[in-house]
DNA sequence: CGTTGCTTTGATGCCCGTCAATGATTGTGG
DNA sequence: CCACAATCATTGACGGGCATCAAAGCAACG
């Protein structure tokens, strides 16, 4: 028996896949690997840019396209009547996304920076995948992530306290980009983002970032950047180990 | 532009896509049309059964089996080591589950009542996948609906109030029965396991109920079947329209 | 240097979790 | 068939965590 993620990656069964969870957070390192069995996909796109806080494509239309990011950041959320918003998930560089089997978009995807991609005729991406096997277990392995990462974070929102939810956050980021204790992690998004992506309200993301600060377990030089310093004890933290 | 689900049906953007999802939650109608495209496995599964509250597999078990249920209630779920418990789906009659791609499951499968399932091996349906494209296809489609229904759980997880989220669940139990304005509607989990789903507690989940009740919005002959009596009105809490 | 947008901090209140007790239902053995 | 236990559901009292409302701080831009 054994126990569901407290970040998004702590539990993962796999090195493979915790490093795909991370790919789906954060910001990109110039050294990650490209290849993830879709090469076969770089002679049929087009270069496509869209501007910060552009729309991409929205939840329910029909899925004509899928994207492949060149540079910048994606979010993918859903939109309530009232405004009310919730954030699935972060792309970054690399991250292919809006490859969909059921002819409509199940969300929305929003330039969070200036964004270039690479965008894909789902015709094309279809035939590819009958065409050849190795294609089509890609895009099956990449959906099956996708999944998995969204299973991680039903347990975040259904089940986690606001502390618990920042610190599994920075732990995700933290661990996608490799970084140590001492390390400096950059922060893509802004803090209405991270409170959408959590389930919270701005302020209390704030708060809870202030306290780890006065604990000395983080600091931040400043918004859009964190030095992680106690990266054991942030561990304990997203786990619900000990109080707090 | 269009927006998310308040009810985990409401905003499908096809019959087909809701139908699919209704299943995944509550009981089994005999009516349901039981081929998903998937009928090629009939030849290769071997019956199996399992004692309510009997763990079929665990989060993190290596993906040597999937199964169909035959008759009876599944939860798939994931435990935090502290014991919080997060489900992710129910399902019943006709249902497929535990179908990974990625070499270990990623959910607890526990049978919520006494289960009767065709298990396959996942050899077995891989080597069809390969060889049948129609196959492939259908499995696609069986993972793109259950990203697709994580995705509005998310948004009920991270968006909604209790409220909201106990009449989301009621409608979606409701849509999947075709249950109308007067109709009963089964509810198979007990208490706790709604509240494992909505990620609240046990205790809000009931006062949420017994507050429909003295509003005249349901009825409850006993504690495992409820009467809708508005169901508009209802459908108007779920999305958060007006007070309350 | 002022404007604009984002972030942080504070004060307050309420929703929902926690703790506790009672009620209802199911199952079991005499 | 009844007594009893066990399990589950309901209701109440209470407190805390997080949302809400408000204001001030701070960085990027013209």
């Amino acid at each position: 028996m054994s126990y569901a993620a407290q970040t998004l990656q702590s539990s993962a069964p796999q090195a493979f896949m915790r490093d795909r969870a991370a790919q789906r957070i954060g910001t990109s390192p110039s050294e990650r690997a490209p290849d993830d069995g879709l090469s076969a996909l770089q002679t049929i796109g087009t270069v496509v840019r869209f501007n910060r806080n552009a729309e991409i494509f929205s939840d329910g239309d029909e899925a004509c396209y899928s994207y492949r990011i060149v540079s910048g950041t994606v979010r993918l959320c859903k939109l309530m009547m009232d405004g009310r918003r919730q954030i699935a998930q972060f792309l970054v560089t690399g991250d292919l996304f809006g490859v969909e089997w059921l002819d409509t978009h199940s969300l929305t995807a929003e330039a969070l920076s200036d964004v270039v991609a690479v965008r894909y005729a789902r015709a094309h991406l279809e035939r590819l995948g009958e065409e050849r096997n190795d294609v089509q277990r890609s895009l099956m392995a990449l959906l099956s992530r996708d999944l998995w990462a969204t299973q991680n974070h039903l347990v975040t929102l259904g089940r986690q306290t606001a502390k618990e939810r920042v610190v599994s956050f920075l732990l995700a980021l933290a661990e996608r980009n490799g970084t140590k204790n001492g390390g400096v992690l950059d922060i893509p998004m802004g803090r209405q983002d991270i409170a959408d992506y959590l389930g919270l309200t701005i302020e209390t993301v704030c708060r809870a970032i202030t306290e780890l600060k006065r604990r000395r377990l983080i600091d931040i030089p400043n918004r859009s950047q964190i030095v992680i310093r106690a990266l054991a004890r942030l561990r304990e933290i997203a786990t619900g180990d000990f109080e707090q």
